[in-house]
RNA sequence: GGCCCUCUGGCGAAAUGGUAAACGCGCUCGACUCAAAAUCGAGUGGGGUAACCCCCCGUCCCGGUUCGAGUCCGGGGAGGGCCACCA
């Protein structure tokens, strides 16, 4: 059958859809004896449609995936749905439908926009969280953390969600201009005291913040914010005794080297020590000065722009290094729960302790002196804080001492004398994951009235979330206002007990979903840990940098405890993590409905075909980068498939050539030899490295450029072009892996009718074809180019210099003077450095 | 305030310390056509110049290292991200 003339995406691209399918070609595990490689793109969270993003991430990872398997790996590229949470069950009330209806009817729109896109995924494998079957083991895993310690009830300071009605976690809170508000809703976020399930993550902040070294294929910026985000702080707890007390005010400092200026301690509101210090005289201001904060909005009292206030409690605390006795005051802006709740203020070397001094009138005291420069002027004098290290002043018998040096030896000093020790502290909370809402886990625990909070025993799992809910948004958690749910008996005592009616956040299902892909029918353990010794870790994991700081934090918190449990065999869950960059509106600007830029992805594959959407999402720039939709640049592509297509029109006399010609190749035939393999070359270095698929992409269409220069005459020509061809549609395959089918399959006429190229290996390329013979070696006079000599690659530096000082343009450069120097680089450049 | 990233033609972008701008978009011109579209081909950083001979300038700015810097080092600017009264 001749070949059609015209690119037709719509016609071919769902009949290779269909036989991939047929073939269950991207299904893991069927090359045992080969290496694996596990490549994971971020599961997407279908609370809407499929968006120009999900279409980026999908692609990235399908090429990687693609190639991979071309390599001969056994590859695991699996798909699924983040069903369970917030913003699915605020869109569905908005719509007036069930959750559980919504979400089904997205996850079947998502199925089809992704089968139209061609991605690899092994299908069989597809999961859904808001399936009992998937989130049982989150209960499994509640229960088994439970066992160990890492899941706890605390009555809480909790971010309470005006929106969304229920408690958020620290990592979901945005701050701006002092104003917190929901990451989801964007709601104004209240701090308020609940009861609340947490997980123990702080119990792993040195193990995560150590992990982080490990991870040498992360993005920098990651483990940056992942580092700073749990913020280890190294310093020093001190016990400050209450004057005619028997109470002690611990105190955590890293600039234990300031003590000597300390001039005031200061408490946190919610302190435990507050009443009990608190001189009777000044009990009535304190505790109205207590009650006002508690009342205050946590961004208020605290947001940087918050004015320093406080008030005096009339006790006083002994500074145990000097024997001073310090005033005790409460502050609004120290936080019951960083460090002890407490601090020591130095007001001459730290900037809020010197704002709150000169608002209060309290001393100031200067005790580091900088080691360059002139002296820090004495307190009453000072403009600002000085917060460097520097060199001790009127600080006892440490004067002189440099600030580390002091911090050293007055930490000895204090543990020596029992009022003190080194201490780490962390910037990092415990997630608290209670949700007062409907669409999430439902938390396994059974309140008794004798035994309390009972854990409902392993076999009796899952505790399924009732269809019937009332889910209003608002009020108490919706579970709680069904009965049938909410009315059980107590598994010890089997008297009538009530069932916990919060629920998980849906951070936990993504903690561990990697892992679930491995077995994902499996009803007797969350996977198989068998599988996971063959699959894990992740090798490739494509997703957005937002979740930089909260899924892949609890992901690597996630996958410790699995591996503590026996289950995973690393204690990190993924090599190597790609962090993609945003597809904007045309406009440059976020696409969203506000500024009318939205362009989805599935009309534009109508139009197109998925090749030409997959090619745009690879070629437009490197992954990491931040893109702009740009109409132009897709025509160009659909432009570039379709040149890709005419020119095997155009050639399809080469498709019958014969390969042994090729052997006698010279000149054009031999040219474009080189260009084929050089460009086998280039597309295999830019998946290989830093998935460089632009440039790759690039040098196909200069492979194309050059077929379009070469009308083939003789045999040596045609087997040329069909090489290049066929190089051409294989190169292709993990960018355009529909058209590359449809072109490889031409080429390689009925003999190949019963493959599928996405199963053919990579090419490889003929090193003695990628080394240039001749190569242009540029002529420079101090440094400035002056001209160019054509030499054999192999020319030697005598050679190409006489070649170059042959050319009339450098004789006249170098004319009547003394070469100086000459610096030669083989195959590359010959600069004259004259005088 | 802290930490981090980015800055190259009209635009998206290339460039192991070695000919800056590959490739694509856009634009101009030519071929094909009655004409247009599509396609194929040529050109396209700025300035000087009769000249597509040649010369000068050119990767945010200033300085340094080097025979040679978009790339390395120091300082500054602009834009962006994350964190933030964290003691």
């Amino acid at each position: 059958m001749p070949m059609n003339e015209r690119y037709e995406p719509q016609s071919i691209e769902p009949r290779w859809q269909e036989r991939w399918d047929a073939a269950r070609t991207f299904a893991a595990g069927n090359r045992p004896g080969a290496e694996k490689r596990y490549v994971l793109e971020m599961f997407p969270y279908p609370s809407g449609a499929m968006h120009m993003g999900h279409a980026r991430v999908y692609t990235i990872g399908d090429a990687l995936a693609r190639w991979l398997r071309m390599r001969g790996y056994d590859v695991l590229h699996p798909i699924g749905f983040d069903a369970l949470g917030l913003p699915a069950e605020n869109a569905a009330i908005k719509d007036g439908m069930h959750p559980a209806a919504r979400t089904r009817e997205n996850i079947v729109s998502f199925r089809a926009e992704m089968r139209s896109l061609g991605y690899a995924f092994d299908w069989e494998r597809e999961i859904v969280t808001a399936d009992p079957e998937y989130y049982r083991w989150n209960q499994w895993f509640f229960l088994k953390m439970l066992e160990r310690g890492l899941v706890y009830r605390r009555q809480g300071k909790a971010n309470w969600c005006t929106g969304c009605m229920t408690v958020i976690a620290n990592e979901q809170v945005l701050e701006k201009d002092g104003v917190q508000t929901c990451e989801r809703c964007h709601s104004p976020v209240l701090e308020k005291i609940i009861p609340e399930w947490a997980f123990r993550i702080t119990a792993y902040a040195g193990a995560l913040l150590q992990g982080l070294d490990e991870l040498t294929a992360w993005p920098e910026r990651v483990t940056t914010m992942q580092r700073n985000w749990i913020g280890r702080s190294e310093g020093a707890e001190v016990d400050f005794p209450v004057a005619g007390s028997g109470e002690r005010i611990k105190v955590f400092t890293t600039r234990l080297d300031t003590i000597f200026g300390c001039t005031y301690v200061v408490l946190a509101p919610e302190h435990p020590l507050v009443a009990a210090v608190t001189r009777p005289e000044h009990q009535a201001e304190v505790r109205a000065f207590v009650e006002r904060m508690r009342r205050t909005e946590a961004a208020e009292r605290t947001g940087e722009g918050a004015p320093k206030e406080g008030v005096f409690t009339g006790a006083e605390a002994v500074n145990p290094f000097t024997g001073e006795r310090l005033p005790v005051w409460i502050a609004n802006f120290v936080l019951a729960e960083y460090g002890t709740g407490a601090v020591m203020s130095v007001p001459a070397h730290d900037q809020r302790d010197f704002e709150f001094a000169r608002k209060y009138g309290l001393p100031v005291k200067t005790v580091i002196q900088p080691v360059h420069g002139g002296p820090t002027p004495a307190g009453d004098r000072l403009q600002a804080a000085t917060t460097e290290d520097g060199v001790l002043a009127d600080s006892g018998r440490y004067v002189g001492l440099p600030s580390a040096e002091a911090r050293r030896r007055m930490s000895a000093d204090a543990k020596a004398q029992g009022f003190g020790a080194e201490t780490v502290r962390w910037h990092l909370r415990d997630w608290g994951f209670s949700r007062q809402r409907y669409w999430g886990t439902p938390i396994p625990i059974i309140y008794c009235e004798e035994h309390g909070a009972v854990p409902v025993p392993l076999d009796q799992l899952p505790v399924k979330l009732p269809d019937q809910a009332i889910i209003t948004g608002t009020g108490e958690p919706p579970l709680a206002k069904v009965p049938e749910f909410v009315n059980t008996t107590c598994p010890i005592c089997a008297r009538p007990a009530r069932r916990e009616t919060e629920t998980m956040d849906t951070f936990v299902d993504s903690a561990w979903y990697y892992a679930r892909y491995l077995s994902p029918k499996d009803d007797q353990q969350p996977f198989d840990p068998k599988l996971a010794e063959r699959w894990l870790p992740i090798d490739v994991y494509v997703g957005g940098p937002e979740h930089a700081v909260m899924h892949l934090l609890y992901f690597r918190f996630w996958n410790r405890v699995m591996h503590e449990l026996g289950l995973v065999p690393s204690a990190e869950p993924c090599r190597r993590l790609v962090t993609q960059g945003i597809v904007n509106g045309p406009d440059g600007r976020k696409m969203s409905k506000r500024w009318g830029n939205v362009v989805a992805p599935g009309p534009i594959v109508k139009r197109f075909g998925a090749d030409t959407v997959r090619m745009f999402m690879l070629f437009a720039a490197p992954p990491e980068k931040d893109i702009d939709w740009s109409d132009e640049q897709v025509d160009g592509l659909f432009r570039f498939l379709s040149r890709v297509w005419r020119i095997f029109h155009a050639r399809q006399a080469c498709f019958a050539a014969d390969e042994a010609a090729l052997s006698e190749a010279s000149g054009p035939a031999l040219e474009l030899r080189r260009r084929t393999h050089r460009t086998i070359r280039k597309v295999t270095d830019g998946l290989e490295t830093d998935l460089k698929l632009n440039t790759g992409i690039a040098a196909l269409m200069e492979l194309v450029n050059d077929l379009y220069a070469l009308e083939p005459t003789g045999a040596a020509e045609q087997a040329a072009v069909r090489e290049a061809l066929i190089a051409l549609a294989t190169l292709l395959a993990p960018f355009a892996p529909h058209a590359a089918e449809e072109l490889w399959h031409e080429v390689r006429g009925p003999a190949a009718a019963e493959l599928l190229l996405a199963d053919q290996p990579w090419p490889a390329f003929a090193p003695a074809l990628v080394a240039a013979d001749t190569v242009t070696i540029a002529v420079q006079v101090n440094g400035k180019l002056r001209g160019e000599v054509r030499a054999a690659a192999e020319a030697g530096e005598a050679e190409v210099r006489a070649l170059a000082e042959a050319l009339e343009k450098v004789k006249g450069y170098l004319a009547g003077k003394a070469v100086r120097k000459v610096v030669f680089v083989p195959k590359r450049l010959m600069n004259f450095v004259v005088g």
